[in-house]
DNA sequence: CGTATAGTTGGATTGTTGTCAAACCTTCAA
DNA sequence: TTGAAGGTTTGACAACAATCCAACTATACG
């Protein structure tokens, strides 16, 4: 059980988080980490429709900013949100982004 | 004294705004009005080091996603945050985004 | 070992973005 | 009416980003 390599707490970058929000493919794959806790790959990717290169390249752009941490078990990756590293770094901000999903379309 | 074309509240799309604070240079110059209320384009612009015209597409980029609105009066335009709007339309994001740059550095 | 599963990587393509420079438009003032 | 001030627009260009497809890696299961 393996983590893959993410920035430190102190290395993310605000830029960067708030680029890898602002596509609405990795914006949907953040909302159902929220709700869900924890999924697959393939689990989140399904209901987005996308080829799964390019959802792979998405999980990359999130991991890589900071904002999903990815750990292998077996032949399967699991995502969970970064929340608290997000909180501790950037208070409000990911409850801020969450909100607005759900209630812009209110 | 008119207003520059602007999209209503609900039309503010959260991923535009994402993306619109996800550059370094329009970054600054939202913190810049968060601080000072409102600005002139010369007078925002000059800290930043770009060509004005550099600077005058990240006006419209600000400005085409809802996050400032902009004024001519005379032969000056000033910019406004759209503070209230975004509030209204995803609350508590603006703020986090503005603590986010202070307390990143801290 | 052979095969299926779960993802990643590389290449190709198409489109978007950030930047500058030069030309332009508008307004104000002499 | 000429000129200057304050921005915008257009064109060019390089860098980046999103997407797909095909080939690949690694793990698990018969």
């Amino acid at each position: 059980m393996r983590l893959l390599p993410q920035p430190a707490v102190d290395d993310i970058q605000l830029t960067e988080v708030l680029h890898a929000l602002s596509d609405p493919a990795r914006l949907d794959v953040v909302t159902q980490l929220a709700a869900e806790f924890e999924l697959t790959c393939s689990g989140v990717g399904e209901s987005i429709g996308l080829h799964k290169s390019t959802m792979s390249h998405h999980y990359r752009v999130l991991r890589d900013s900071g904002v999903v941490s990815t750990r292998q078990e077996g032949r399967q990756k699991f995502m969970t949100l970064r929340k608290a590293d997000l909180d501790q770094r950037f208070p409000g901000l990911l409850d801020a982004v969450l909100d607005a999903v759900v209630g812009a379309t209110r």
